[in-house]
DNA sequence: TATGAATGAGGCTTCATTCAT
DNA sequence: GATGAATGAAGCCTCATTCAT
C-alpha cells in the first residue's frame, strides 16, 4: 500500500532512513544544488548507495519533499483543530519558521528546482486541502478576511518563506509578522 | 575613485557596456546560472572579454545588481516625491514587479548566491537611506505605521519579490497586494 | 576431471543450472554488455549467487559459449552424418541462424570480447574436429571444393554469422545463400 | 555549404584535425566503445577539447564513419571506372581490407552501435548508389551474376569484414575469397 | 549458501577560467 | 585588446564485484 512491497533488510532500512535524514539536513542547508556526492559523504556510504534507494538525484529530492509535506499536513492540521481563530496564523509562522531551516522545502514551495503540483501531485492536493480547511475554519471564526482563498495562503507562505531565511527569526516575529497579521484580519468597517 | 584609474580606450567601453547590458538582461532571463559563455554569445564577443572586464562571473553579477540598484534608487526616489502618501507603497509594487522579471535581482535581495551588504556595501547603504526616506515620508504623511523601519522594509521587498514570482502579476496585485497594504497602514484605534 | 572436486548440492546444482540458462537467453537477446544484476533478476535469484558459480562476468560468459558449442558438436555431428554431401551446407546454415538468435555465441566465434581459441582450449578442439569431421564426409561426397579446410569453414561461419545478423532471415537464405553455395561447389571444369 | 562558416583558427583545426585523427586510430583499434577521455588523453588534449569539436561522443563517432564514407565512394567509384569487369571484386577486397583495420567502419556496417542508414542518410545513400553503379557495371561486363543487388553486396561486405577481422589477410586473400568469387560469378549453364 | 545491499572506479558531459593567436 | 579554443575539475549516473546478514 506504501512505499514498500516487502521490508527492507535491517542495513538496508538503516542506510536509507540514514539517507533520508542526512539528504534532508544536507538540502536544508544547502539548497537543492548540492551534489549527490556530499549526501554520500556526510551519511558515510557510497553514492551507489545512494542510487540504490533513490534512481535519480531528483527523485530524493521529491521523497524528501513528499515526506516534509506529509508532516506538515497531518501536525498542522491537529494543531489548528485545537484553536480554530488562531489555527491559520499559527501555521504560517510555523511553515515560515520550517521554510527558515529547510531550503528545500522552501524551493519546492517557491517552484524552485522543480514543479510541486506536478511531480507530487498528491501531496500538493493534500496540502492545499487542508490549507483550504485551516483557512475556511478562521473565516468562520471571524479572524481572517472572507475574500482570501487557499492559493492567496499558500502565496503568503512563499513569502514568509522568503522573508524568514531573510530575516532573523525574532526580528521577523516582531517586527513584520503584526503586519502581516493586520492585513488578514476582518477589515472593521 | 570607481574602478578604473584610466578611462577605458573606446571600444573597449562600448564592449563593456554592451556585456553589462546583455549579462543583465540574461541574468534576468536565465537566473544566475547561465552560462558565461551564453552571455558571450549574446553579446557578440568572446568570453574572454567578459573576463576582460569582470575578472570572475560573480563580480560580473554584482557590477550588474550595483547598476540596477544604483538606478532603482535614483528612480524611486524621484517617483516618491511626487506623492509622498502613496509612494511607499508605488515603490513596494515597482521592487516587486522588478523582482519578477529580474531573477538577479531577487536573488540579490534575497541573499542567495552573495551577501549584497558585504558585496556592494555602497549599493546598499544608498538603497537604505532611499528606502527610509520614502518611508518617513509616508509615515508623516500618516499612510503608514509609525512603527516600521527601513529594514522592516526590505524584508517585505523580499517577501513581496518571491510573491510575484510565484504567482501571475494580475492574481498578486488583486488578491494578496490589499492584504500587504491593509497590513502596512496605521491601525484605526 | 570438470570444474568441481565434489558434486553441488543439489539447490546449488539447481541455481547454477537456472543461472546458466537465463544467461544464456539474455546474453542471447542483449548482447554481452548486459548487467549481471538483470541476468540475476531473470534468474530470480541474488547476484552474489551468480557471482559464486562464476568468479567473474567473463567466466559465466566463456561457460555459455563452452556449454553451446558442446550442443552444437553433438547435434551437428548427428545431423552430417544423416546425409553426408548435404551436411556442410546444413551445418552452415544451422551456424548461420545460431548466431542470428545468439549475440553472445556470434561474439565467441568472431572472437569479440574474449579469445575463444585461448580461453575454451577443449570446446574449440572438439568443434573443429567436428567441423573437419563433416567437411571430409562433404569433400569425399564430392559436393565441396577439395581445397578447403576447417578454419576455411570457421571463417565462413564468422562471415554468414554477420550476415545474418545484418540481414533478416528469409532474405538471407534467398539471396545470399546461393552465392556462398556455389562458391564452395566442385568447380566443373 | 560544407561544414564550415568560416575557416577555423590555425590551433583550432589543428587540434580538430589530431582529434579526427586520433578518434578515428582509436575507434579503429579499440571499437566504438573507447572512453572519450581515452580520445583525448592520446591526443593530448582534454576531454573538454574534444566536445568543443563534436558534442557528443556519437556526433564524434559519426563524423568520423561518415569522412570515411566519403573517401570510400570517391576511391571505389574511380577505381571502379578503371576496370568495369573486376571493379566489383577490387571493391569487396577494400571494404574487406578497411574493416580489417577499422573496428569503426565495421561497426557501421554491421549497425553496431548506431544505425548507419537512420544516422547518416545521405552518406548511406550515397553508399549505396555506388555499389549499385559498380554492380551494375559489372553485370553488363558479365562477370557478376545478374540476379544480386547492391544490398546483397552491402550484406556480403558485413560479411567479408567479419571475416577479415577474424583472419589475417594472406590467408582470407589465398583461401576464402575465391570461394565468394566463384559464387558471384554467373553460373554457366 | 543465498541474498541483495554497498562499494567505488569510471564513463559522459558541462562550464568557469586561462591562454595562445 | 579581443577572440574563442583549451583546460580540467566536478556533477550525474552505471555496474562489476565484494560483503554483511
Amino acid at each position: 500500500m506504501t512505499e514498500n512491497s516487502r521490508p527492507l533488510r535491517a542495513d538496508a532500512a538503516r542506510n536509507r532512513a540514514r539517507v533520508l535524514k542526512v539528504a534532508y539536513e544536507t538540502f536544508a542547508e544547502e539548497g537543492a544544488t548540492v551534489p549527490i556526492d556530499e549526501i554520500a559523504r556526510r551519511a558515510g556510504v557510497g553514492a551507489g548507495t545512494v542510487y540504490r534507494h533513490f534512481p535519480t538525484k531528483e527523485s530524493l529530492f521529491q521523497a524528501i519533499v513528499a515526506d516534509r509535506m506529509r508532516q506538515v499536513v497531518e501536525r498542522s492540521r491537529a494543531q489548528a483543530a485545537a484553536d480554530p481563530g488562531e489555527g491559520l496564523y499559527a501555521f504560517l509562522i510555523q511553515m515560515a519558521e520550517q521554510g527558515a531551516s529547510d531550503l528545500g522545502l522552501t524551493d519546492a514551495f517557491a517552484g524552485v528546482g522543480f514543479d510541486l503540483a506536478e511531480a507530487l501531485p498528491d501531496a500538493e492536493h493534500e496540502f492545499m486541502g487542508m490549507v483550504a480547511e485551516i483557512l475556511a475554519q478562521a473565516q468562520r471564526a471571524g479572524t481572517v478576511r472572507p475574500d482570501l482563498d487557499a492559493a492567496d495562503i499558500k502565496t503568503l507562505i512563499v513569502g514568509l518563506q522568503a522573508m524568514r531565511r531573510f530575516r532573523g527569526d525574532g526580528e521577523l516575529m516582531r517586527r513584520v509578522y503584526p503586519v502581516i497579521r493586520a492585513g488578514l484580519a476582518v477589515p472593521n468597517s
